[in-house]
DNA sequence: AACTTATTTTAGTTGAGACTAAAAATAGAA
DNA sequence: TTCTATTTTTAGTCTCAACTAAAATAAGTT
């Protein structure tokens, strides 16, 4: 097993691969773990020997097959803790992410098995993440952020960026949802800002809310 | 907060007290921890530090009132989690406890608070021990091992000492579970052997099985 | 009381995983 | 291309929690 040092790693690693293509530098490591650029190196050393990334130094770090595979899975135990925190304790979206953090390093395959079966076997976590399955493989979501969109398209909200109180606050008070329909009527070229449907209702909604939105693009018929 | 290890210490003391009067011996705990002497000793001192512990060189440990109370936060943990893993993810009995020794140090007093009420704040964990209460306050049970009962005593069964998956089995064949009512029918002064009675049935018990039943006594009209 | 044995503590190491300070490599600008 | 600024790595420390080996204390026996 790996420790969770070594597994926190990897899956910052991981998601640092999502957004960008090619090697990821140290220091884009160490920042998204809040240390220090020697540290960094000295835990990407340890990784290399046992390879789960593959380091040329100077010239950035790659996640190996081993170290995706162990990386989705914790990405996986996270995201369904997320959901059984939320679905089942009724805990809001933004106070899961932390517990989260701690659960997804309990190690048990059997643990995990019997969670998802519990939480019957969730697609998307609460942030609208997908939830990988339990060979690694990822629903990729087409998704987009709100502002990306163009008018007259279409799609369902999957996530939000912005995690803060008051973001969530101000969507809940428009009722607006994780899954919730939404269609650009109208956009504001001079400022970003949009007109949106939501169910019955149309909202104003400026640039920076919009771009805090990731919306899982509908197609024709959807 | 406190680091794992400390954490297991405390733990280990609050139940070697539960056992024995007196101040605790550095072996015993090393005994019990897995561990040698000397690295019993390095930590006991470290919690004697933090106030945790009372010790005197070479005359033992033992808790303080504050090393009591984050011991038993431990424990309700432990056992809130095996009580979920049992009743909400449908393991057995013997499966739960090397899980529940991760779960039980995730750091989040709001998250046991509504595990607690998502449980419907059970008063025992499947072994039949008693979970404390937010406060620490235990629920002190009147348990005996069956073996010391009786004739014509009568109790509850709240708790097993073995927990293989060969003792458990032998007990469900017979239809004996955590909150069965067994009487004591008559013990064999020769080998200790028992006939007793659970519900409608009658068995014969070995001394062996006996001593590995945890009974909580009822007195006369319960 | 003296001696033996068992228990406990001290002293010194080790490995993870963090740190600081300094050296080395790379990249960008003149 | 050469110089400067940035990034990355190395070297050396620190803390936690374990270890071994050796010293100190306590307990039991004659």
């Amino acid at each position: 097993m790996y420790t969770r040092a070594e597994e926190n790693y990897l899956k910052c690693i991981f998601h640092l691969e999502q957004e960008q293509k090619g090697a990821i530098a140290t220091n884009a490591i160490a920042q998204m773990m809040n240390t220090k650029a020697s540290s960094a190196t000295d835990m990407i050393q340890r990784l290399a020997d046992k390879e789960l990334v593959a380091y040329r130094r100077y010239k950035g770090t790659s996640l190996t097959k081993e170290g995706v595979a162990v990386a989705v899975a914790v990405v996986r135990k996270h995201r369904l803790w997320e959901v059984f925190l939320v679905e089942k304790l009724n805990f809001q979206w933004d106070e899961v992410h932390e517990i989260a953090e701690q659960l997804e390093h309990i190690q048990s395959e059997e643990l995990i098995t019997r969670l998802d079966k519990f939480l019957d076997h969730p697609d998307y976590d609460p942030h609208g993440d997908p939830i990988p399955d339990k060979d690694g493989n990822i629903k990729k979501t087409e998704k987009k952020v709100l502002s990306d969109m163009s008018k007259n398209q279409q799609g369902i909200l999957v996530g939000v960026r912005e995690t803060s109180g008051e973001f969530l606050q101000y969507l809940d008070k428009r009722k607006i949802a994780i899954g919730s329909k939404i269609k650009v009527l109208g956009i504001e070229f001079f400022d970003g800002s949009m007109i949106i449907q939501v169910k019955e209702e149309q909202f104003f909604i400026s640039k920076k809310i919009a771009e805090n939105l990731y919306i899982q693009v509908l197609h024709k018929n959807q």
